[in-house]
DNA sequence: GAAAAAATGGGACATTTGTCCCAACCTCAC
DNA sequence: GTGAGGTTGGGACAAATGTCCCATTTTTTC
């Protein structure tokens, strides 16, 4: 549900040295809130998150906003539009202070097509996002709401980020009052503990509804 | 709405020698119905679609399917599982005869990291599509089904390709029920065409509507 | 060309989800 | 501290969508 890799933050702060990043490669922070990338614009920069949780969504005409995912440490943002020499598609706005690389578009343009671990790292990075996005987009259509929301949960359980609820509903495609609304029944069918915005799951009642799910 | 790639399709048909194919790229056909990919199953092949009309899609555990993109020509089949070595996320099925191009793993693996032309088109595609499916979901589940109909009909509109209702059904992720009670009210209307399966849009009609979700 | 299978069209009803609304808390700036 | 604005929780109702079903029509198969 956040997407990291390691593989590419230590690239960049390992495999490059000090010659090669000179003015090309440099930290940046934002404070929660802060925006890193905005839909519709051209960006100078690709970044390389090395700290904090950020989040990639899309703000539809009708002033909704879908997330599309949200970022942790190492993820690649804004290459999409480099490859393609497209403005961005989505905003990228940090939810906690966000450290970040800044790599110049030539400067990354010219990596990827100089450097084949970077290449290689990149192919994975996009290959894996497509089956993520997929798999997402797939299993949010064909179950009801539900469903989606216990894979959430069963992952918002293993940490301790704060995430609004704005935003986790956001992410499930569905209204704030639809999502307190099916908390509320997973309470009352003890799925989830009934203490308020502790996610913690009742395990065994958990793993049979996902079951009943499959057939 | 159907994937083409006429760059990767000259690169296979125009850049590589007879010599350089051999018995590592060769021609292979499909019936309408047969499936050239299978979920969960490794495959030998990297595909390049040269004639006919292909669906990508995902068959949940629940037996609904949704369906990922349609496939025209010249689009890659089973790279990402080749970049990421990991089984099918998807399923491909023939909607028509279809003819492509199969390339060995070993071979595509060899070519993408040996041939810039050929990885920098991949590069493309991918940064493509994951831009449509991160835009495709993020409508789809922000507008009702009506205006993702919508969108879906003006392109059809444009085709002679028979899709079947439940194919666009599954593209949009609702029911055949939900998709025909659409049409219908659509109908009533004035924006589509009476005529039964004839798409044919009210333009004027149409664009009033489609202006009506943006604000 | 007849039988079987698939696709279409839609009624009736149940379920899910959204919209609108209000109340109770937080929290942060001044 | 206090007031504004955001977050949470949920009632009441409307709208959207799914399920189940049946009657036709079209396509496929032998």
């Amino acid at each position: 549900m956040i997407h990291t890799n390691r593989a590419i933050l230590s690239f960049i702060e390992d495999q490059l040295t000090e010659a090669e990043k000179k003015d090309r490669v440099f930290l940046q922070t934002w404070p929660a809130g802060g925006h890193i990338l905005r839909q519709g614009q051209g960006n100078k920069y690709v970044f390389v998150q090395r700290t904090g949780l950020s989040k990639v969504h899309i703000t539809e005409d009708n002033g909704k906003d879908f997330i599309v995912q949200f970022l942790g440490e190492g993820e690649l943002m804004g290459e999409i539009e480099v490859i393609q020499k497209n403005p961005n598609l989505t905003t990228i706005t940090a939810l906690t202070e966000v450290t970040a690389w800044c790599i110049t578009t030539d400067y990354f343009a010219y990596l990827i097509t100089h450097n084949a671990e970077l290449n290689r790292l990149l192919l994975i990075s996009l290959a894996h996002r497509l089956n993520q996005t997929s798999a997402r987009a797939s299993y949010q259509q064909v179950y009801p709401a539900e469903y989606a929301m216990l894979k959430l949960l069963a992952v918002l359980a293993t940490l301790e980020t704060p995430f609004t609820k704005r935003d986790l509903a956001d992410y499930l495609g569905v209204s704030v009052r639809s999502f307190n609304r099916t908390l509320k029944q997973l309470r009352e069918r003890s799925i989830v503990h009934p203490d308020s915005f502790d996610l913690y799951i009742n395990r065994d009642a958990f793993e049979r509804l996902m079951r009943e799910y499959g057939e």
